[in-house]
DNA sequence: GTCTATAATCGGATAGAC
DNA sequence: GTCTATCCGATTATAGAC
């Protein structure tokens, strides 16, 4: 008997990816604008072209979904930000290009960072475990690149921590509050040039910051 | 007959504006740390001490409630903010200053801050008006200070706009991300010391910013 | 002003056919 | 893997007695 393979494994698993991808991505698009309890999985579906239904057969949960969202943030960002301070060069270069990537986050990635964002800010209750395990020994790892440039006199002293803390708020806000600057700048969204102001003003107020006062 | 009065007029105001405090200030907390849709009425009566349907009394719709602690964030927001920009002195004691407030906004009042920033991230669907009305007419008024100091020569050039935002976002972020901050710090919650190392930097920081390159 | 009761709806999740 | 049908709990809000 001739049985009709549908799908090859292969090409399957791809059309499994793609979908999940999809919902993905709407899920981080709702969650980011409407917050946890605000996106219903119906809502997701919609904006994906699914039923709710077929949804819940790819993430069985509310809760299997957002965890998935968190995931994949956390992913692409560790993936962008995690050569940064491996770095060799020039202190100042190094800055300049951790605040232009984390920057490109907030840019390309604005629902992404404020997904994170709204988890963050609600107090972490859901992903807490998490960030303690992927971001923070991130987060301490460049507190101690700074504290070495310190120590080796090719910086000036400041406070580490709180320089880290500046630099990410400031990067992160481009994301986070983005409708705000729009408001104040008039226009209906940020544009690339920006961006671009952002990522002079905040590089430079970073390595001023760690220049030595002559 | 004698009418029995249970209370003057004044002690009726005054307890129902005492109750209404109170379930202000438990919205607050429960907005910011649950958003709109994942805090309920019932929790914030339960928090209140109050059944639901009385809360529903003093608040005929959740939607009023959280209009009135968005109106109430920004009432005591404006009045700590608002004359900074008319303070004369030199503009480096002046954005010392407005840091200092910033920062203790952050600190006393956490979860107003919070509910704010998490309204702003969903793209201020709700509140955007009131922002518009409101807060940005501030934030023009500052930027402008910012650039008539440049036009007198009193600070070096650079973007007021985003130097702006940057001082926005590094003070906003100790309400906003202190619960990824005491991660980092491995404590429990960020104490009035942090706060203290956190207005000396962000203080020089911004202070440097606009010192003039001799 | 506060209570009991309840209406009306919605949302997450399951069962089972195809 | 996708669909139809449905359950069940939770939530906002209202009606009306006291």
């Amino acid at each position: 008997m001739d049985i009709h393979v549908k799908e090859p494994v292969r090409d399957g698993a791809r059309r499994r990816d793609k979908l999940e991808g999809a919902i993905l991505a709407a899920a981080t698009r709702l969650f980011a604008e409407c917050g946890f309890d605000g996106t219903t999985i119906a809502a997701v579906a919609e904006r994906t072209g699914i039923s709710k239904q077929n949804l819940l057969y790819y993430f069985p949960t509310k809760n299997s979904l957002y965890g998935r969202v968190l995931d994949d943030v956390l992913d692409d960002w560790l993936e962008r930000m995690a050569h940064l301070a491996d770095a060799a060069g020039e202190p100042a270069d190094v800055l300049r290009a951790y605040v232009g990537a984390k920057l490109r986050f907030s840019r390309e990635q604005p629902w992404a960072s404020r997904v994170y964002a709204m988890e963050v800010i609600g107090g972490a209750k859901f992903y807490g475990e998490q960030i303690r395990a992927r971001v923070v020994p991130l987060l301490r790892r460049d507190i101690e690149v700074f504290e070495r440039w310190m120590a080796d006199g090719r910086i000036a002293c400041v406070d580490a921590t709180h320089l880290l803390f500046a630099l990410w708020a400031m990067t992160q806000s481009y994301a986070d509050f983005s409708a705000q600057m729009a408001l104040v700048l008039d226009k209906p969204e940020l544009t690339g040039a920006d961006f671009e102001d952002a990522e002079r003003l905040i590089g430079d107020m970073v390595v001023r910051a760690v220049a030595s006062t002559a």
